[in-house]
DNA sequence: TTGACGCATGCTGATATGGGCATATGATCG
DNA sequence: CGATCATATGCCCATATCAGCATGCGTCAA
């Protein structure tokens, strides 16, 4: 293992887990209660597989967790991983609450992301 | 475009971006101040080749500004980026703060008392 | 202008990823 | 047991990504 190792793995790390928005996108459905994979993959326009693998995923870095019903797996939201991220992202609240000194002025013309949700 | 497309690529989004454990370290340091390059590189133990491209896809989703000062071009901290990130975890902050039904107790690491509801 | 310095880029190699698809695995029912 | 739904996996492909290295480019000093 002298590799070089292009990117740490998506399925180690919640950050990464939460960096592909179709999985964001699992995790904003769930918050309404459990749901089995199928209906997951209806809801957001993708294949079943497709929707296992995400679900893998958010499951190995724990932010979600599954319970067998019958035949289906029913997945639901565990959030307590979005904790750290959230109050990573919260250790910069200052910086965007102050108006900076010229910041402001500097940046008028900018665009922020404004990716919510 | 009729591709297949891995992944959004990282530096179209803010949760791309901080998804690299490096980038996130900048990030940090930026927050006491702006700083050159080199300095950064060095203070993460990161090649300054390395620390210019991180620092690209910062600034490309806006996290990051530069400005030039001499030989240096020096960065500073646009943390705004970092406001919807916040925001969309803190969507889940009531399912990390109460304590679910039997959520907690189910993971906890132990069986509930057979109340499958 | 010539260097040296500071930083951005381009290129390569190894690997991670996501999507599509076929198929294995599991569980339920007749 | 066999048929069938519900999921999970394995494979392949195209692409995204990261690290290392060499090099291009702009700036400042002599």
């Amino acid at each position: 293992m002298i590799a070089t190792m292009a990117r740490a793995a998506t399925t180690s790390d919640v950050f990464n887990a939460i960096a592909e928005p179709q999985r964001r996108e699992i995790l904003v459905l769930l918050r309404a209660g459990e749901r089995p994979v199928t209906e997951l993959a209806q809801e957001l326009g993708m294949t079943q597989p497709g929707a296992s693998k995400h679900l893998r995923v958010l499951r190995e870095v724990g932010l979600v967790r599954d319970r067998r019903a019958g035949k289906q797996r029913l997945y639901c939201l565990d959030a307590r991983g979005l904790r750290p991220v959230h109050e990573w992202t919260g250790g910069f609240e200052r910086f965007w609450n102050e108006s900076f000194d010229r910041l402001d002025a500097y940046v008028q013309g900018l665009r922020p992301t404004g990716n919510t949700e």
